[in-house]
DNA sequence: TGCAAACCATAAC
DNA sequence: GTTATGGTTTGCA
């Protein structure tokens, strides 16, 4: 049985699908009728689940980091995310997208070149993403450093990433398990905006 | 700039 | 199996 929280905290609904102390899927959305539906979108239609009005103890403190990732904090917390029922390529996308540090954008292609398979292929997996904003898809952009898409809408996306900017200045490299690629600080993305 | 073609994993049929 | 579909990229006019 999957159990589906929300919670709304100053203004914005967020919201988690638990499965056997796992997070099959999380998101937030201004309306809790939307954040039902995205969540309930991606856990199975096979799958039984049960809404609760009252979060758990777990749920409460992933709703509450899910918070604090959406203020553009810097959260250490390692998530129990349910991986295993998603295709490999799609694991190591969302592994190597959870890489990419606050304050950084990286490229479509970047991570296709760090995990394999095309940059188109790195931009379904992001459009499907179970897990936002704990998978920081935010910070995945164009190549030329324009913004792509985001499932919230390119508002929240470039609103997420001036909550997240730190005032880096150069780019670095970030490995993951094979490979590495490179990312930018988010102001070269966001002084596109001005 | 702007457009066409290559890209490649998924999901849906 | 096969096809359709992208949150892309690159090359070429």
């Amino acid at each position: 049985m999957i159990e589906v929280y929300t919670q709304k905290l100053d203004d914005v609904w967020f919201g988690v699908a638990c499965d056997q102390g796992q997070i099959a899927a999380t998101s937030f959305n201004v309306s809790q009728k939307m954040l039902l539906s995205n969540l309930l979108e991606i856990i199975p239609y096979s799958e039984p689940f049960q809404v609760f009005c009252k979060p758990s103890d777990f749920a409460k403190e992933t709703l509450t980091n899910l918070k604090r990732i959406y203020c553009g904090e810097n959260v250490n917390t390692i998530f129990p995310l349910a991986f295993a029922s998603l295709p490999t390529y799609t694991q190591k996308v969302l592994k190597a997208t959870l890489q990419i540090p606050v304050g950084f954008v990286t490229s479509y292609g970047e991570i296709a070149k760090a995990v394999g398979g095309s940059p188109r292929a790195v931009g379904n997996v992001m459009a499907s993403n179970p897990f936002a904003p704990i998978v920081p898809c935010h910070r995945v952009v164009k190549t030329d450093l324009s913004l792509g898409g985001y499932g919230g809408g390119l508002k929240v996306k470039v609103e997420f990433l001036s909550r997240e900017k730190r005032g880096f200045s150069t780019s670095k490299q970030v490995q993951v398990n094979k490979g590495a690629f490179k990312v930018f600080p988010a102001e070269h993305v966001l002084k596109n905006f001005v």
